[in-house]
DNA sequence: CCAAATATCAAACAAACGTATGATTCAGGC
DNA sequence: GCCTGAATCATACGTTTGTTTGATATTTGG
């Protein structure tokens, strides 16, 4: 319609397009839900097609793990950088509990290294990611994660040897749960406050709170073994 | 309680309808959220009328609003009976926190006695109460844990009289975050964990497991003033 | 410079959604 | 008996959903 001639291509020169129906779906799941969001929502606020998506994507579930994947690949990429760093470290003698805990703490609540400013939305979209239905999602959340879950596993066995695998398992979903709700509610935690308080989520501060938090949690003496077996409903 | 006595009448005695409609929707939002779930699969599982639920409810946020609320009422309820129970026993002097956590987690985890049986699909809803859209919900949990939350804020704030309101108000969302997870994944935990473990949810083990961990947490000592803004990458 | 590849567009599709309607069936009081 | 109100039923309404189509515009490469 009214095509300017002005100021180069209407067609984006790459992917443009693309990344703006990223950008806007991350932030709309995250603020709805992914059920909750509409592909005529998506492609209004993008200013694209409704035939974009699935130009581009698919499908709606092709357009939901590239949301996905974008973010959760680089995140768990930095966490291993973080677990190798503290392997070197260490050597031989268990890593300490801190620094185990920081290196998964730390990417998901700060990203990768402030590069990206809008990656507000995704730390909600992150705080539901175990919440959103979708059994696509949850085997690429679950692949995602397999890798490092399992070196954190192996590392904190060798810090926390006190403790049960089954222990350590429900000790480290303590921590995946606060982690995530926090991160859920990152953007407007004094709505869950009491009146006149004004809690500010500042990342930083946050993820130090959050592995001495969960560090003291993780050093608890696990209950003497005869309470182990209790065959009472 | 077994009622099969009636078998002439096609229409139900008294509510059974309406009953079954809240069990199964609550079953089916725990599995495949709110947005995921449709008035038609509620009512064809319920082998009720595709109209009973407007007709009992008025519309689907009302069968949403009375799923909550039926479960929500004597959840909290059995939360401010444990914290009159502690408050009682201590007189003037600060509560054990381990009495004051178990008080808030014990009632999500286990529910009313044992009383109910059908209480499993609730608490995987439960782990997503804070995830799911729509504000009407929000607002109706939100109002329905608001007084507890403030008699929990005021006997940790005597309990752990070193933290600040902020601080506390962080890690009071750290447990809850974790208590959500935990009541999330309750009935699959082993999808969450290694090839080769096989934790189980038992929701007495679970509520001490969860009480200690957190209860170490709470009592970290916070951070001294000065270290407040110093993080180098 | 022109074809082939890439991207955007308006329009339409069938299916599923929540809701509303009017008829029908049952129980209990008179 | 019969009437009244509550509950269930089949059915239809108007939207919205994800997806597809065919045409058009733009870029790219030989």
């Amino acid at each position: 319609m009214d095509t300017s001639i002005f100021k180069g291509s209407i067609t984006e020169p790459e992917g443009l397009t693309k990344a703006r129906l990223l950008d806007v779906a991350e932030r709309l799941f995250a603020d709805l839900g992914i059920d909750g969001t509409s592909l005529r929502q998506i492609t209004k606020e993008a200013e694209a097609n409704l035939a974009a998506v699935n130009y581009h994507f698919g499908s709606k579930d092709g357009l939901i793990a590239a949301v996905f994947a974008r973010r959760l690949e680089p995140l768990s990429a930095e966490q291993s950088a973080l677990l190798d760093a503290v392997e070197q470290g260490t050597g031989e003698q268990p890593a300490r509990l801190e620094d185990v805990l920081r290196a998964i703490i730390q990417p998901a609540v700060i990203g990768e290294s402030s590069l990206h400013e809008g990656q507000e939305p995704f730390r909600r979209l992150m705080g539901r990611v175990f919440t959103e239905p979708g059994s696509q999602l949850q085997l690429l959340v679950k692949a995602q994660f397999e890798k490092v879950s399992q070196r954190v596993d192996r590392l904190l066995t060798r810090s926390l040897p006190q403790l049960s695998p089954e222990e350590l398992f429900w000790r480290r979903q303590f921590l995946i749960g606060a982690l995530h709700h926090v991160l859920l509610i990152s953007d407007k935690p004094e709505s869950y406050a009491a009146p006149g308080l004004h809690p500010s989520f500042k990342p930083h501060r946050m993820v130090e709170r959050l592995v001495d938090f969960a560090a003291a949690g993780f050093r608890v003496p696990p209950p003497s073994a005869e309470n182990q077996e209790r065959r009472n409903p």
